[in-house]
DNA sequence: GATGAATGAGAATTCATTCAT
DNA sequence: TATGAATGAATTCTCATTCAT
């Protein structure tokens, strides 16, 4: 098997990195050993080895990744004309989740990881710095737009409630985690009132 | 042979438990060996295992304390007459986290440990249950003592107030955890106009 | 199993470094694993590695014991009055190493390693100083004893004398390791020859 | 698929040896990995296999090649009329050692490696009788010729100066890989002493 | 012939737990 | 009861070698 292409070999990696995603939410990141991943990979220990350099590289790229995949898209519905209310923002994020798309207990399991692991924790920050932007940018956008609020006032507010929007999605991974039979929709419910001001 | 006394008894599962503690804080429950936990308990290794049957034993207790930790005299506090605001409850469980009471790192380990460690999940689940009751009261005697609502249109809010207001904390937890230099008080300022809403 | 006395951590030191010995003069520093080493010294892998922390630091071990029996008793036969003849000093040693005592093959192989590990290097190197040294002081006093020379025409020779035994003891070391059939007493009659040059 | 000429297999073969006593010198025998030989070789994995069917030969090759390369040139100095003095012998093989042309690390390491490998051993023990025989013959033509010995009586001497010469000059490979400073030039004054009895 | 990704047996090491003293 | 050396299964990772392209 000699040269293959570039996108072979991230055809490689993320078919590593999806059997360590499964391995990961079904086991728990250090309950899943190795071998785990190898066998759910379908690949051999020495393949494995030859595009991740270490468990820990494959858990930073699967925190990478995992998280990445939550705000996908939300950047090109967030700034369109006119721009979505913020409780259908969040209605987006949320349903990718709850299509269980997105392992939220991985997410919840990433977190605990980033304490005590710099690179998963740079990983999530990333993610988290990036989300943090475009929901400011957002809610100038929305601000200006659909509240009539001057562009000066909708920057200093902007901030705090992009802060608190990804909070709460954070809030609700959380529940959807840990708590048997969370209400997704009854706390959706809830965020919409707490967002949309108006309604 | 003679048999020690219980409060001995507990008060050797407590050294064992603050070692534990201060360990998995720093180092990460799972990068925690038990020769960590015994170095730092100043115990032998056969002490902590006539206190604990496993590791994992630990691991739960830890997290059972740890939690009850969070939510220590709000009981108390939520009955007071009149009673607080709710900002101003959220200020003081808010307030022994920030004063490091609370290893905020190791409540964010605890939760990523819930997903897959079902001892730890409900240890988690209980506090979290405990807590929402708690503050489904307080939100009954708060809405009709200070808010002049009825005890009936009281009682239909106060269980998705309480939902939230845990949300909220949870998540500034993962935040002060997570993000280096993240701003507690101006989070807390956020909070308090969310939660007071005549403010 | 409690705490137990420093002769019988030394014991089970000396009691593992026998089986490394053993193993690597048979199959080869290299081509010895830690398993084999575990079963010929009849305890388990975690107990080896209670007594040394690496496969390294066992070989460093034995290098460093296998050749200081190479001159165990050479020093205190080379300052008896009157001094042994340099030949007499040579089959002290020669008698150890064909006498099987000492195993000439690991030496041979230790040498090999020393090029490429600073520690057994290090170690190699200590027991060539001290034998330098010893045998210097001896050399000194042979011939300022029984060669009728000046003290400091002594201590100027003594040097050059010294490099050379140790260089033919060596070199025989490498003729036995490596020739089957090699004649050790022939060999040893040509150095005494060599070395007392009265004869 | 044309046949490539011997010429070509034997360059490829040289220069994949050469790539290996390379490394070899500098990481040692056992820490060099076949990857270490393919990246410093410029080929592939593939194509080294073509040449040698297991890094084990490649050794064994090694082996025969640099040993070979130590007694290059003596043959035909060895024969002259009339013979160079023994010491002028031992200061050719010397000066190219130290001229650096001979990895003495590698010699070293070969000979810890010929202790357990048998086919290492073989092509050392091939180069030393091979060396023997040059040199006895050498000694019998030196010492008829210029020591003016009857023939007989220099063949009697021959083998066991031979032998000496040769342990003596691997005596002083053996300083040279370990001792760090070692005086090569004193030494060799001492060799000439002692190899040159007229003198 | 050449390539280099893939293989998989085997290596060193760790660590929760036990139990003889 | 307390001790801590010992256990040994399990873990992560390596690397000589192969073989589909």
């Amino acid at each position: 098997m000699p040269k293959v292409s570039p996108e072979h070999m991230q055809a490689r990696r993320d078919q590593i990195a999806r059997a360590a995603i499964d391995e990961f939410a079904q086991r728990g990141i250090h309950s899943t050993s190795m071998v785990n991943i190898i066998k759910a990979s379908g690949l051999s220990a020495g393949a494995i080895y030859t595009h991740f350099s270490s468990k820990d590289e494959i858990i930073a790229y699967v925190a990478q990744t995992t998280f990445s995949g939550l705000f996908a898209g939300v950047e090109a519905v967030a700034s369109l004309e006119p721009p979505p209310r913020p409780s259908e923002l969040a209605g987006l994020i949320t349903w990718r989740i709850s299509e269980a798309e997105i392992p939220t207990g991985l997410l919840v399991q990433v977190w605990g990881e980033a304490v005590s692991n710099s690179d998963v924790r740079e990983a999530v920050n990333a993610v988290y710095a990036r989300a943090l932007t475009v929901l400011r940018e957002y809610y100038v956008l929305w601000l200006t737009t659909s509240e009539g609020e001057e562009l000066r006032a909708a920057q200093q507010q902007a901030a705090a409630r992009a802060r608190l929007l990804v909070s709460l999605i954070y809030a609700q991974i959380l529940q959807m985690s840990l708590i048997e039979g969370h209400d997704t929709k009854a706390f959706n419910a809830d965020l919409g009132e707490l967002l949309d001001p108006a309604d």
